[in-house]
DNA sequence: GATGAATGAGTGTTCATTCAT
DNA sequence: CATGAATGAACACTCATTCAT
């Protein structure tokens, strides 16, 4: 069901080195953007020579692939976690997830990170392909909770705006990086109500 | 108050000098990114050579610098508007204005520009800058009108998740290019609705 | 007819810039070459940047293309003037000019060049169908002037022999740099007359 | 006398590694040429690790130089066979092998190699120096020859001659794939006799 | 004003070679 | 003996920017 959970047949030592790469070149991009970044400083950061990445990945590109890789993997595993939890109640649940999901987004560097890869995906139509196949996942399972967990009708048109929400919050903290978080989740919240009301 | 609405000093042919550069760099943009668009190719599409632009803008980052200043000078005069209506049915003008937002936000050349110009916020401090010195602007007028004429409490907090789901929309546009807009606007007017209530 | 006489539609400048270009990259070449030779000391021995190369040529392949499209159609003209040869001793005015390639072929700047190009056709399929179009052209005029001006039969084969022999002077000089021309001219006009007789 | 008959002190599976280096070597020059087959391939088809080609060859240099010090031991020996030869019927016999060296110097494979060592020499003093030290033992040797046993004078001119359209063979494969070589081995040996003659 | 020739620093990437294991 | 991780110098090529004309 989930492919990026197979038996990693790579050794250890190189599991360690790709993420050591995966890691810098995520610091790299989230400070300088992907084009601001040189595979020279990615080496550096990630302590060895910059013709040695090109031993774990084919290209620059194909770093920001796995960095992309990596975080919808991690989204779509949140995501499914939805499926588990009891229908009572489930609509509070949601909301303090989604109080929590305010907190994440609004991380300098997770939003930061999430920016970059969209304006990559902009111009790398691998990454955008990557990001729409993730998308209809999560959307499609969503809607799936929505309707069948909470009875909800018009599911699709409620997923879309509660994602168009936490999508808009990387974009909200670059443009307002001190907003009071409080006073934002306080509405935030009821937004979100109001999407999942009958 | 308005450093933008200056009387121009500048020529009638120099203006439109200025805005053909300014027309074919942001097409370029949005085709292809800040960084995939070489200097040559704004300049072919302006019908000038490379050369000239030197003339009109200090560099690559002043066109768009330029290009930001226009964005966000239209989107203030827009905001602005909203001072003018009524204050009787004001709420149900904004929730009209709202979808017109959508519409125009969710086209795929303004939802493009508009991620372009975020990501190059990312890497270029003049440009995060102005984006933040916009932001305090329509923010700061926005929040005095649910205030003044809405008679609403926390707006601060109201305006950031307003803001919010409009700066979500063009990430929604990159991730979900087919979304039924109708759908989506349907549950966009009740979380409006939800967040300008008492 | 040929195609490499068409007026030429650059500028002065630009022409002389190119076979500047040209000029310096086939010494390079022959001295170092193709892959001995960076673009940088190509540029260095025009009088250029390296990169202004690139106003004038694609890649370092197409500069190499350029050299085996001047010395083909180079050599493409002067094969073409046998045909203007009266038929009379035309095969002793052959022999003569025989002798002269002897003289061409075994110069070390030519049979250096000549041998760097055949060497970049083994792995650049580019260049070897250039030499082999070339090849064609010329083999087939030269059958022809024996066949027609010389009334010999199998005429193939002969041009064969003759064009193995010439093409042979480039790898002997390499082999033996120092050979005494005079004692291989002397058997070189003994095979060719064998191979022109009836 | 000669040196590359001395009885070889390694072990008989360091022999058999280093004749796996060699012929994986020579196979990938021939199909990719010197500078384009890296030491991994290399490693790769000669089945073991790159780095472990060093414990045999000080270099890539090195392998080429060991595959043109086969290759030219190899011609060695073949030249050699001549001075077995009875005197009487001797050119009949020369022109028959000359024959069987025309199908052995056609053939794409040896062509190719050929060639391959002969465009290394043009770059690496070395393989030049190799090439021109076996060429005066052969050269010398085959004066020898064709002046005790065939009474010619002269005979440094005539093998200038013969080796010349040998060497040329190389050339002419690569230029004209397709020939027709009963054609050209007919006049090839027309021009042989001519040059063994008198 | 307007051109486009020219620069040169910077890019991602390759690869022969070394060496710890 | 054998590996393959690791290096670092080299490479072709790009592009914003300058400036003589």
């Amino acid at each position: 069901m989930n492919m990026t959970n197979q038996v990693d047949q790579r050794s250890p030592r190189t599991q360690a080195r790709i993420i050591q790469i995966l890691d810098a070149a995520t610091a790299c991009f989230v400070e300088q953007g992907f084009h601001g970044t040189g595979m020279a400083r990615i080496a550096e950061r990630a302590g060895m020579s910059a013709g040695h990445i090109y031993h774990y990945f084919d290209s620059k590109d194909a770093i920001i692939a796995a960095i992309v890789e990596r975080e919808t993997s991690a989204h779509e595993t949140k995501m499914r976690e939805f499926h588990l939890l009891p229908c009572e109640n489930l609509k509070h649940e949601m909301v303090a997830r989604a109080e929590e999901g305010v907190r994440t987004n609004t991380d300098p560097f997770r939003s930061a990170l999430s920016l970059e890869i969209v304006a990559e995906a902009k111009r790398n139509p691998d990454i955008a392909e990557r990001l729409r196949r993730h998308d209809v996942i999560v959307r499609t399972e969503f809607a799936r909770l929505l309707r069948e967990k909470l009875q909800l009708d018009h599911a699709e048109g409620r997923v879309e705006v509660l994602f168009t929400l936490f999508d808009g919050l990387a974009i909200r903290m670059l443009r307002h990086p001190d907003l009071d978080q409080a006073g934002l989740t306080r509405f935030f919240r009821k937004a979100i109500l109001a999407v999942l009301e009958d």
